[in-house]
DNA sequence: TTGAAAGCGCTAACAG
DNA sequence: CTGTTAGCGCTTTCAA
């Protein structure tokens, strides 16, 4: 038989009201008075019935964490960090992965919304948000994460995402590289467009670089790697705006034979797959995903007026230099 | 404002009750009374407030997914899993990270016994669970993947442990591997026990096989393969009891010049890590995590006398062969 | 068949 | 400062 808070006040001699009060903190008790409580409350194992709570306060306190797909390493370890900063503000979480499934935005902003969660923490890996976007004011309830949804007033977290790619592009303009692939999101997200951007400043005015779009999964890493193999100028370097995508581009290297980084370089993003003990190693600019997890959930819970709601959070990137780059030779194979 | 039951009943002039009976399906209205409700809710997107339904039903159409660690590959795919399958079955999913945290499990006993969740999914990677192994009776409201807990009675979901090892075994035995060493869980745990029994049986009895137990890591590998190298017979291949635990393997032998497979030859398990692209590809028993997730779903609902209910089930595994296991030759460096 | 009313267990006005 | 009371929004017996 489950205990009730009633229980707990009958054992303890005094009203239910109090009870509540005083476990929830707000009421502070004569030492005999708190001791008989908590001794009932210890005696009967009473645990509090979160539906009644929930519903008599209308908080949930738990947020749902939305992400494309949990299997995907970046995202699971999003989640890792998530999980363990809400843990830590004795918030639950929801795990909601959209498959980019349509409609599936709009049914988590409705959770949030009947108040099934106090929060949502967004992030996405595609730029079509056609819904969600518009929904209004979501009154500060929403934290986007690693990519942007236009028009959705939220606040955003993001890794530096401009300074990556001219992090890239430095380094392989001092390898003697000037002429460039880039593989991945098109100008339509915001991490591919700063990506771009970046790389491109990183290379500097004289440079060459040829773009292939995809969406990012291994399969479009594939296929923009065909893209550049077949189309355009030959490349010495490649830029994969993602892991994923730097494994499909390797993979298609690896079936034609050219070498890494004898041939070709390679530098990949987020720096989330282990990537040292591939052949050959993979160089990559690794986003700080746990700073960003836990800001995320910070943001969510600070206060509406607070300072932190404002905005982009931007967290710095590093360059993972392992074996995928080299000098570009004029002997290179090239692509 | 949100709307509520009442006001949707008002509007379609008839009674909270009759609207909550047809809405949940438990009433068969005449098309008029029916179409005007439909009306209603469309017209003011009535959502039902799930709290005051949770508290009312005291089931709260979710379950509960625990995992040591989500940033896992392993977990992370058995978590994308068990979304999907609750997904189709209208069940939200929390997610509970123990990250070994002693205590935890009981808490996530208690999240059960309040109808926080309606059940568990209960996967673990080490062999500790002294609070948890005593609980009583838990109603079949848990389902146990991947990792035995003894004591607990509940239904489980296990992939053919002593099978893979079996697998491995016989496969290393033709190629001629008559000292192996196996990189692993302990007996304590039923993942390490069936493996490595399974990998005795495979081998045959004239082959000899040098243990090293640790924790299901990459440190674990670490530890365990520097065990292997410094004491005892010298081997020909190491069986390592999961993907982590084959990289840490890998590290080490990379770090002390030995090469694989030349060398040592190397079978790793679980087949989460794109294991294709190291250096060299790895071989490996894989798990079939989407179906385990599933299944334990499956289990989950069943009605308590369904006869899916009682035991083990037993999921098979498959030996995906790549570059890391070769002959075994006299002039091998061995380890 | 439909509706009125009680109640799920907790919190928070309000009153004493 | 403590207790009484009225909900939170839904489901579901029970009565009509």
């Amino acid at each position: 038989v489950p205990i009730r808070l009633r229980d707990v006040a009958t054992m303890a001699g005094v009203s239910p009201a109090t009870v509540s009060r005083f476990v929830n903190g707000h009421l502070r008790l004569p030492q005999a008075t708190g001791a008989r409580i908590l001794q009932a409350v210890a005696a009967t194992g009473y645990q509090p019935n979160p539906h009644a709570r929930r519903l008599s306060t209308g908080r949930s306190d738990s947020i749902g964490l939305v992400v494309p797909d949990i299997a995907n390493p970046f995202f699971a370890r999003l989640a890792a960090a998530v999980e363990a900063e809400a843990d830590e503000r004795k918030l639950e979480v929801s795990l909601f992965v959209t498959l980019n499934r349509p409609g599936r935005e709009r049914e988590y902003v409705q959770a949030l919304v009947r108040n099934r969660v106090d929060g949502l923490i967004f992030a996405t890996n595609h730029a079509d948000h056609a819904e969600f976007g518009q929904v209004g004011d979501l009154g500060d309830k929403v934290v986007l994460v690693d990519e942007d949804v236009p028009d959705l007033v939220a606040p955003r977290v993001f890794c530096d995402n401009r300074e990556g790619g001219r992090l890239a592009g430095q380094y392989l303009r001092e390898l003697g590289h000037a002429r460039v692939g880039y593989v991945g999101a098109g100008p339509e997200m915001i991490s591919g467009r700063r990506r771009l951007e970046g790389l491109r400043q990183g290379l500097g005015p004289d440079a060459e670089v040829s773009t292939a779009f995809c969406s990012y999964s291994r399969e479009g890493g594939v296929e923009a790697a065909v893209a550049l193999l077949e189309g355009g100028p030959r490349v010495t370097a490649i830029f994969a705006a993602a892991d994923e995508l730097a494994i499909g581009v390797l993979e298609v290297l690896h079936a034609r034979g050219l070498r890494v980084p004898e041939d070709v370089s390679l530098v990949g993003f987020d720096d989330v797959a282990p990537l040292a003990l591939f052949a050959p190693a993979i160089t990559a600019l690794r986003q700080p995903i746990e700073d960003m997890g836990r800001r995320a959930v910070d943001l969510l819970v600070a206060p509406d007026d607070g300072p932190r709601r404002q905005g982009e959070t931007i967290l710095p990137v590093t360059l993972i230099r392992r074996a995928s780059c080299g000098p570009a030779r004029s002997t290179n194979r090239g692509v």
